[in-house]
DNA sequence: AGTAGTATGTGTGTAATGGACACTAACTTG
DNA sequence: CAAGTTAGTGTCCATTACACACATACTACT
């Protein structure tokens, strides 16, 4: 192999670098309830034994950074399938890991909640449930407004994320991918309010829904409860498209 | 050092990877005439020999990637002093580098245009003008629109860069950066025509940007050329708010 | 001194958008 | 069939976004 390595246009000699070591880690998210979640596994190991972290771990040589990512969310929680991932921001601070120097390439991911219809109806069935992976003590889905104190610099990450989120949520239709493939208005709603953190206008959020023309009509309710049906919609792409066009 | 290495929670031996080499590229932009300009450095070596590159180069162990943007910026251009440098994302195809697994955090880098009053009153001196360096066999400003084709994946990377900045202007006050401390609201007007490649209305512009209230009025004007002299205005504060607050 | 040239600077009217706000409809359960 | 519960709907008002034209203040030339 050539070692004439520069990102440049000048020349260096590789064996003169110490390497630092390239992780990432992803902080997945969910809303349950009424409170947003984000899936933490337990480090079994030095440092920060014992601490909460975000799934992560080292990317492999031949390996593309998004791949890593849905890799590792998958080893260390069981959690597959997210239906959104995105890079975040990668954190390099040269002490953020105590070992050696670490740069981590943050991801998030959204998943459905668990009360999706898909799992419901138990077809295209989504692994939600978390369970301890083969590197991880234990895996568990936290309320983001009470996590503990994470390992490194994770809870920087998982502010990163959430406000991340909440921005998207602005100007695309994200949204999709935290809700089964079919849902009320209602349902989108409280998607919104809990991520929001705030309550919306039932009569104001719906026009300004429908009027983006990004929901599709299903011929069909939901009916749960003793009230009246509500009207099933979802989303006429399966992904991130930017509002307002 | 210990080497029990993991961004979760599980446990490996560092020595079982190998790790890639983690560079940092960086997009500068200046806005000059009436294009905007990004600064390339052509290459000396293998691979893409003779190519134009974005200025870059491998992260020191020890050092903070915003820092190794800078430096890289300034070691290979000459250009010092970017009023504004934002990480931008992580580019990791596996192939990106011929020679072996390179990852890059690339960033974007502004700086004020060449017909800057700070330049000209020859005070605070900004370094804008590039001179190869150490590494860069030469170095140049090209208009964003007429970019020859870059070496690695650097043509998507400042693909990224402008429609990053595109963004940002609509809701922060990034546009500090590309002018001087005192301008006029021509000149301002015209960076966002640059960068947005449209023309603006002047009495809706202006009325926008006062609005704002991200400006301040300097007690001077700007006389040049036959015709009504101009009002001074420099930004509240120099760094990127956000509008709307 | 006056005139031509050039970029600065200013206001109004109209359309679109965003936000507040309260009641009827349709179902289930007892 | 009555009580309970969530679904679903429309108007008014305030703010914002956008289109649009002319007087001003200087320089340079004759």
């Amino acid at each position: 192999m050539d070692t004439n390595l520069t990102g440049g246009a000048g020349t260096y000699d590789v064996s003169a670098f110490d390497r630092p070591s390239v992780a990432v880690d992803v902080a997945a998210i969910t809303a349950r309830g009424d409170r947003l979640h984000i899936l933490l596994v337990r480090r079994g190991v030095w440092p920060f034994e014992g601490r909460w972290a975000l799934p992560g771990g080292f990317v492999k040589m031949d390996e593309d950074l998004d791949t890593a990512a849905h890799r590792e969310l998958c080893e260390e929680t069981g959690v597959a399938g997210a239906s959104y991932l995105e890079q975040l921001y990668t954190f390099g601070a040269p002490n953020r890991d105590p070992r050696t120097r670490v740069i981590s390439v943050a991801y998030y991911a959204l998943l459905p909640g668990p009360d999706s219809a898909l799992r419901r109806e138990g077809r295209a069935m989504v692994a939600c449930e978390p369970e301890a992976g083969t590197d991880a003590a234990e895996a568990r889905w936290w309320p983001v407004d009470s996590l503990p104190p994470l390992a490194f610099d994770h809870n920087a990450i998982v502010a990163t994320a959430l406000s991340r989120l909440r921005a998207k949520l602005g100007y695309t239709s994200v949204a999709y991918a935290l809700l089964p493939e079919e849902f009320t208005l209602t349902e989108l709603q409280r998607v919104y309010e809990v991520i929001l953190a705030q309550e919306l206008d039932k009569r104001n959020f719906r026009k300004k829904m429908l009027a983006a023309g990004i929901l599709d009509t299903v011929p069909r309710q939901k009916r749960e409860g003793a009230h009246r049906p509500a009207q099933l919609y979802r989303f006429t792409k399966r992904e991130a498209v930017f509002l307002d066009d």
